[in-house]
DNA sequence: CTATTAATGGAATTGATTTCCATTAATTAA
DNA sequence: TTAATTAATGGAAATCAATTCCATTAATAG
């Protein structure tokens, strides 16, 4: 009974601690960073871009802060053919379009690239992260490469 | 005049270095491991696969021929959330929805997916290699967390 | 102001992939 | 068939983005 006791308050207690997170300088820096930035950064660049605003940050926290966004919905993550993570702070509907030579990411609206016919669940797939990305070769790029065939 | 013909000769015999590929066990069964196979294997899991054949194989290898195959746009190279390259034999216009809880990758043809009016080129892109993927929850995982969520 | 605990950051580690290079084996030429 | 040529292989070591560990710091609650 007593035990009993102890354990219902042990419960309790757990359900009870709040988890407030906190606000520090570094998690500030990084969401205003990837707020105000129209590329898609690595984790290097906003590693980068702390160090230039004077914020003593560590990889440690910079990749924490990253994943924790990418969790929460409040970033995406995009890994590149390269092997390396590219973060975009606003992910509503829209999908990626990337050059394979120089890299660059463009944002495109969804609702222009897909068909209304299509449907994931009619494969028994629920999207609820939706995360589209196309590999071709950039306006840029392909202007290059036709000067380079035509000597 | 002489060491002109000289040059000249070197750079013919250059020119005429045909560069013919090899006939190898390890080329083969990889080719044929992707070819029948339904899943979309990580390099690990070919090289794996290959030691079960019985090739003497090693990593490098495995990786180098991999990565071939897909400058030859003969394989394509789908690299994961967990930053684990997946590879897959026929590459012809088909775009993957990848399970975010259990991993799993299907093959969706592509014409089902895009909307007739999206047109690359309208952004100044030519999509050359296309990649197109999106991420959801699959029908089992679903019901999976679905039980979950009931208790 | 003090106690609590979330967050930080440097060092060390991980793990997939790549590089290096001496060795092996497939193909060509004789 | 044999010798010469060179593409391909594979083990060891290196690379490098990302993660783990854990003692320290700093934001918030009381």
């Amino acid at each position: 009974m007593l035990l009993a006791n102890i354990a219902l308050i042990g419960l309790c207690a757990l359900k009870k601690k709040r988890n407030k997170m906190k606000n520090t300088k570094q998690k500030n820096n990084i969401i205003n960073n990837l707020k105000n930035r129209l590329d898609h950064p690595t984790a290097q660049q906003i590693y980068n871009s702390a160090q230039k605003d004077n914020i003593n940050i560590g990889y440690t926290t910079t990749y924490r802060i990253l994943n924790n966004l990418t969790e929460q919905g409040k970033a995406c993550k995009l890994i590149t053919k390269d092997n390396i993570a590219h973060y975009d702070y606003i992910t509503n509907n829209h999908m990626h379009l990337i050059c394979n030579i120089c890299g660059k990411i463009l944002d495109i609206p969804n609702e222009v690239v897909f068909n209304k016919k299509f449907n994931a669940k009619n494969w028994g797939f629920n999207i609820n992260s939706q995360e589209i990305t196309v590999y071709g070769v950039c306006e840029n790029c392909k202007n290059i490469e036709t000067k380079k065939y035509k000597n």
